[in-house]
DNA sequence: ACATCTCAGAAGTAT
DNA sequence: ACTTCTGAGATGTGT
């Protein structure tokens, strides 16, 4: 990639190839920092990655006259709170803890909310590898039979469910999933020291703003912001390693709280939380989830009860939320909603910092004493926004009749399997996209010259085995998709083999799953700087096939022409194979089928892409979205029919777990000063991003 | 076809 | 010992 006056090198690739002379990592999915390993390269110390926030005002002050002793008080008298170090303080000065004084970078410079990115990325790369061992472990390939599928339905769209108990209960049958593929890879963050905050902090935490969604409960502990996958409450507890760090303070004291939804549609509430002790949902669902709820509360009840009576006794939690009221401690609160959305059944938003106020006894249904708490949410944070919620719930059709600012109802005219509305709420009379025809295949120039369809796989029906699956060798032994939530891509590779037509299996096989359309419903919408840009109504999750780059296929040498052109993605694969150390190697292990693809491979040379996607007049709905120095989708080269690596298909796949409406966008990978005016000048375009590690300049 | 219910299995933390 | 989440299969409901 040497001269950059070359005119052809101005077009978009895939990002990959602009950094690669220095970093080695992969840029998607890095699973561990090594920044704070030291010369010696021993331990790196927990310690050094975590962000403190501003002093705590009990630790600054040196003398410990009387450690904790029984001076414990039951009344509730939040004004006069005494600490052991003798200064009183008002407690409800938590302002050290605002989010405004948070650090926005690591010691290395890096954003907080990249490193939650990665660190979220580490977590669905291992969690994907999970879920594709446990696919393989239920559809138990080996042992000659090459997987009945049971006579019920054809196995078709989707759904791939294990294969069924087949009738008879041997015992080599396959069992059901039941591994918790999210546990496993929070094991694994754990033992390999990629928690992003692995001690536990008061208060916000740099990177994590009030209204972040987290998908599971799982994210949460990778993050270090709640520990438990199960418990609702988060505390400090007496053991080891906590007395040093939060002396001076009363243990135990909470942390973070989720509490499910209860208050899902009702915002005001939402400024206070009554939260009843632990498992305190007191959901009037049906009669046998209130037995349920009976014997549990039964449960906690004996507990409480023996809190009465014995002074302050064992309930942890009750006691923790108490002493968080007495000093003053806030505590971050996350709220759980279903979602009526086919891939998460919950979301959990940050709601922020909440202070006890109060707390009461009350009788329970089963006669006991329990114990409640109100919760005040503190002033001066981000308003709830659960609106964004409300929305994914508005699914069907109507709603899109009412859309605000409304100029097309579907650029594409039908072409793809869902509708994609076109919005304008920002010119005075808004216009609408234009000047494009829509198009849902790629147009072959007729210079260009598409090779013949590759051989396939000879799998039937759906490919499941891969060590059968010729298809699954071509990608390094494996599948690259997990068939969960209709296919997801597990982690970016130089190249992807996907079956072709040639192949036995049927479209609802998992190696198809780019190969299906749209699932997603998108919509362009007119933005501030941006041009159209797109977003989508549904949460797409992390390694889902978003769209196709589409377009006119043409020779890279004859747009050099047409300046001006914004709309030209360059089919780089080769160069993304062959630029990266690691990828290159990888290449080694893949059989590459003889003929047309050794000639694509070998005679090219480094010099510049040889064919390109012109989206300028004729493309599809991937053309609007726009370039981010932090985007939420990746360009992945696909191989479908043929295996000619320079005329790959260009697919977008989501890197991240997106909420609804929030842009998508992903890096255009133009080289900096590469793009040369008709004047001989070089041109440079401010980027409007606006992500935090934004680079000022797309080209 | 879609919604709701039930059940088993999961593993780190605090005692 | 305690926590109460998650996914899949089973059962229920509506056209």
């Amino acid at each position: 990639m040497g001269e950059l006056n070359d005119s052809a090198a101005h077009r978009r690739v895939s990002p990959r190839l602009q950094n690669v002379p220095a970093e080695k990592r992969p840029f998607y999915g890095s699973p561990k920092r090594m920044a704070d390993e030291t010369k010696d390269g021993v331990i790196r110390t927990k310690k050094t990655k975590v962000a403190k926030p501003p002093k705590p005002p009990v630790q600054s002050s040196k003398p410990e006259a009387e450690p904790s002793k029984g001076e414990v008080t039951m009344e509730s008298s939040e004004s006069k709170v005494t600490l052991e170090s003798g200064e009183s303080k008002d407690c409800v000065d938590w302002s050290w803890y605002t989010a405004a004084d948070l650090p926005l970078t690591d010691e290395n410079g890096v954003s907080y909310t990249a490193r939650v990115r990665e660190t979220l990325r580490a977590f669905n790369l291992h969690y994907l590898h999970h879920v594709q061992e446990e696919e393989k472990r239920c559809c138990k390939p080996e042992n000659g039979s090459p997987i009945k599928s049971p006579s019920k339905k054809p196995p078709k769209g989707p759904s791939m469910s294990p294969s069924k108990k087949t009738d008879k209960k041997n015992d080599d049958e396959p069992k059901k999933q039941s591994k918790r593929p999210d546990l496993k890879a929070l094991s694994e963050m754990l033992k390999e020291n990629q928690i992003l905050f692995p001690e536990k902090q008061i208060g916000h935490l740099p990177g994590i703003a009030v209204g972040h969604q987290f998908y599971s409960r799982a994210e949460m502990v990778a993050l270090g912001f709640h520990s438990h996958w199960l418990n609702g409450i988060d505390f400090v507890g007496e053991s080891k390693g906590k007395v040093e760090k939060f002396r001076g303070y009363k243990l135990p004291f909470a942390l973070t709280i989720v509490v499910s939804g209860q208050y899902e549609d009702d915002v005001d509430n939402a400024e206070e939380i009554v939260y009843t002790g632990q498992g305190g949902n007191d959901l009037l669902g049906n009669k046998q989830q209130i037995a349920d709820q009976v014997m549990k509360r039964g449960n906690l009840a004996l507990k409480v009860r023996h809190l009465e009576t014995d002074i302050c006794a064992s309930s942890v939690d009750n006691l923790a939320l108490k002493n968080n009221m007495d000093q003053g401690i806030p505590v971050r609160v996350v709220r759980g909603h279903d979602c009526v959305n086919s891939y998460t059944s919950k979301v959990y938003t940050y709601d922020g910092l909440y202070k006890v106020n109060n707390y009461w006894a009350e009788k329970g249904v089963a006669g006991f004493t329990v114990f409640k708490y109100r919760l005040k949410r503190l002033p001066g944070q981000d308003s709830l926004r659960s609106k964004q919620v409300n929305f994914v719930r508005a699914r069907g059709s109507k709603v899109q009749a009412e859309l605000p600012g409304l100029v097309c109802k579907d650029i594409c005219n039908g072409l793809e399997n869902i509708c994609i509305p076109a919005t304008n709420v920002i010119d005075k009379p808004p216009i609408a996209p234009e000047g494009l025809k829509y198009i849902n295949s790629i147009i072959v120039e007729k210079d260009v010259n598409i090779p013949p369809n590759a051989p396939g796989c000879s799998c039937k029906g759906n490919c499941t085995n891969p060590l059968t699956c010729s298809c699954a060798q071509l990608n390094g032994g494996d599948f690259p998709y997990v068939s969960k939530d209709g296919g997801r891509l597990i982690e970016a590779k130089a190249v992807v083999f996907e079956c072709g037509p040639n192949c036995g299996c049927g479209p609802g096989c998992v190696n198809r799953s780019s190969q299906r359309g749209m699932k997603h419903r998108l919509e362009v919408f007119r933005t501030d700087y941006k041009g159209w840009g797109v977003r989508s109504w549904d949460f797409i999750p992390s390694g889902a096939p978003v769209c196709e780059y589409i377009g006119v296929l043409r020779k890279t040498d004859e747009v050099d022409s047409l300046l001006g052109n914004e709309y030209i993605f360059e089919i780089d694969c080769w160069h993304t194979m062959h630029g990266i150390g690691s990828r290159e190697k990888r290449m080694c292990d893949v059989t590459i089928p003889n003929g047309d693809a050794e000639s694509g491979f070998s005679k090219l040379s480094e010099s510049e892409p040889e064919f390109c996607i012109d989206a300028a007049s004729h493309g599809n709905v991937t053309r609007y979205i726009n370039h981010s120095c932090e985007p939420n989708l990746f360009v992945q080269c696909v191989l479908s029919s043929h295996h000619d690596v320079r005329l790959a298909r260009i697919v977008l796949f989501a890197a991240d777990n997106i909420p609804p409406l929030q842009e998508l966008s992903y890096d255009y990978g133009y080289e900096l000063d590469s793009v040369v005016g008709l004047d001989g000048k070089i041109k440079q375009l401010a980027c409007h991003c606006g992500a935090v590690g934004c680079r000022k300049r797309l080209y």
